[in-house]
DNA sequence: TGTTGTTGTAATAGGGTTGGTTACGATGGC
DNA sequence: GCCATCGTAACCAACCCTATTACAACAACA
């Protein structure tokens, strides 16, 4: 499976975000973003629509309209960013339903599912140790 | 994105080939586990070469052929499974370069491939820590 | 040696997802 | 009321996934 970004371009927004906050300009409009990403401004419009659905910024309309974040970057995780943005599961069961005459086809859906979903927490567990904060910290020393 | 369901098949295959040898039938036809798996034994056949590939399955050509386990089913992970079959990354990076110019575009790359690699790697060793051998135990005692 | 059953793989197709693009109504500061 | 921008719908090409048909390669066995 090709693997979507929109992680990447979600925490990729928000470090620009905290960036121009740390110089003074906490409003970007999703031209700005964009520009830096290097894409669409309705990708943008729409991955930030998610993360505001999300609570993790702000946005204003009308003219002098924009985006900032709605909580300190050192409070956002790439675990928020991830549930944001991600609503796929990473493992996907049987897309149709297996034989259930066979003991292993009856039987499998349950014991795959704690499988996956411990494989997924670990995941998740890993991501939530990440902060936008962070991230930046490192694109700045880098 | 819609998940693939490779790791599912796969697991299935490799259960069902363990269940089959513990009855006293250590070969099994493609046709034999699709019929468990309910696809088409095309689709087995390609699952249980990439297992193959990876040394997890040998196959019989000819009259009589089919797949048996290549080692216990006490040492098949399903890490091993996930290397087999899934060669993408989980998260994905930017599509197209992101602007070079801007210290967030410049930077990001490998902060985000750190972040990826390490909740990634969480993953990997929550599959590493389950077998084949547990999978089927879990199934035949639900 | 010929028959037979099965693997391995190519070609193809439909459906779904992704990122990209255009377009436009809704919004709100001026 | 004007105007810049958000929010979102509609559409598109590219790509991937599963499924299917087809067939050559292969190996056991008569």
């Amino acid at each position: 499976m090709a693997a979507n970004s929109r992680v990447t371009i979600a925490a990729h927004a928000l470090a620009w975000l905290e960036l121009a906050r740390q110089r003074g300009r906490p409003w970007l409009t999703s031209d700005e973003v964009a520009a830096s990403v290097k894409t669409n401004p309705v990708i943008l419009r729409r991955s930030l629509g998610d993360l505001h659905k999300a609570g993790l910024v702000r946005s204003r309309r009308g003219a002098g309209a924009g985006f900032s974040l709605a909580r300190p970057a050192e409070e956002i995780t790439m675990l928020d960013v991830w549930n944001a943005v991600s609503p796929e599961p990473l493992l996907a069961l049987h897309r149709t339903e297996p034989n259930q005459e066979c003991p292993v086809g009856a039987g499998i859906k349950p014991a795959l599912t704690d499988t996956y979903d411990e494989a997924t927490e670990a995941f998740r567990a890993a991501l939530a140790r990440r902060t936008i904060a962070g991230i930046l910290e490192k694109i700045l020393n880098s």
